[in-house]
DNA sequence: CGGATATCAGGCGTACTGAGATTG
DNA sequence: CCAATCTCAGTAAGCCTGATATCC
């Protein structure tokens, strides 16, 4: 987990200030933590990472693109897509190529093999959402969404 | 960031895939992530970290603790108790005396700067939660903390 | 002795910054 | 010459492990 806002720590079996306690911050990057710990696991076993699943997704849902259009759809640093393009293209799930207007770009395409790759992560995670949200109702789960859709998108307007 | 799943990078103004917009992991850890960003910056900006207003919040509402007690009470690493205790003991926010009874340990207790500072740093997350919450309604805030609490305390029963 | 406490030093993976080479 | 793209090297802060010294 990235930075790490007032959920440091894991705070399993800890007692919790008062303070903590109803702090939606605090209590969405708690439960933030603990649900990335168990999806960095579970791709770790299938010798993936979220940026894997990030970069093809995207590559899958919007297309071939390049380093850079990766670096704006996804958020994640430039050099980071470069590197992680690196480890995808020697297992071979995308190919790259040079751009045949613009020799500076390269398009990053997604293979075959890369989408059933994309395939097995997206029930690795369908199964992980059913865990987190298990307590929960399906009115319950369909209201969380919603409730949480209307945040980032007001977070997004700002900056 | 702390470890940061399938939150990386922030999507302010990107495209997000389909996959990943309706996942209540994936928008927790993004809205975690961005406010994350906002707490640390407005706690860095008052020379404060989170570890110190966890720490400060737990003694002044538990009581003195030895570093021991403190790591079992956060969650946070016994070595990073240490190290911000330090901090903390160097700014006069909290003093350390040795315990009476058992001499290997000590007793960390916030002094009265420690709770104006407190106050100070209760102030400045107070603000940034109504901001994170603009977007919702009273009973609408109520109801996320409500399901995001459920969630936490089914997620603590495992493990 | 074993077990617990406090402290410090360092490793490791992640996010980000900056320098470079190339092309437009 | 300046701007954009890609790549890699290196920094920074967070989390964690391990070693050491002291005390029960």
């Amino acid at each position: 987990m990235p930075t790490n806002a007032l959920g440091m720590g894991t705070t399993v079996n800890a007692v919790t200030p008062a303070r903590l306690r109803n702090l939606p911050s605090w209590l969405m990057t708690q439960i933030a933590s603990v649900s990335s710990r168990r999806i960095v696991e579970a791709l770790h076993n299938a010798d993936a990472r979220e940026r894997h699943y990030f970069i093809l997704a995207t590559l899958e849902e919007f297309g071939s693109a390049s380093p850079v259009d990766l670096e704006r759809t996804t958020g994640i640093n430039l050099s980071d897509i470069v590197a992680t393009v690196g480890i995808l293209g020697r297992k071979k799930l995308i190919k790259r190529t040079p751009a045949p207007l613009d020799r500076r770009r390269t398009v990053v395409t997604i293979t075959p093999a890369g989408r059933q790759r994309l395939r097995l992560l997206d029930e690795i995670l369908r199964r992980l959402q059913s865990e987190l949200l298990a307590p929960l109702s399906t009115g319950e789960r369909d209201q969380l969404v919603r409730l949480l859709t209307k945040i980032l998108a007001c977070q997004n307007d700002r900056s």
